[in-house]
DNA sequence: TTTCTGACAACAA
DNA sequence: ATTGTTGCCAGAA
């Protein structure tokens, strides 16, 4: 494991979400080698808002609750970009959050 | 340079 | 079960 940066492993994983699924900062950091970096993951997607390959949208906390949403340019964006990929969000929070669920591999 | 905070999560009391 | 504290990394004041 020689991956460089803390960041560029967020990025490669996030990138790496299929379309209608999501994923949670926890088991980003986790996949990376810092099961307590969860914090570091959210943080970097922040920067992350230059990148349009990297859909921040599809991360979600451990609660499957956006609590990202607010960082987006509409606060509904990340509702409106979760649901055109099938999925519900009830009060910003993922529908069968378990279903839709994607751990990276 | 030191200190605080932030798109979270896990543990202690 | 709920609330508070700690860990992690990077950037801003």
């Amino acid at each position: 494991m020689l991956e460089d940066d803390f960041y560029k492993k967020v990025y490669k994983v996030v990138r790496k979400i299929p379309f209608g699924q999501v994923t949670t900062y926890g088991a980003i950091a986790k996949f990376i080698g810092s099961p307590s970096s969860s914090r570091v993951v959210g943080w970097a997607l922040n920067s992350s808002h230059n990148d349009s390959s990297i859909p921040a949208h599809r991360v979600v906390n451990r609660n499957g609750l956006l609590t990202g949403k607010h960082h987006f340019f509409g606060h509904d964006l990340m509702k409106q970009l979760l649901e055109n990929e099938g999925i519900n969000i009830i009060d910003n929070q993922v529908q069968d959050f378990e279903i839709k669920f994607w751990k990276p591999k």
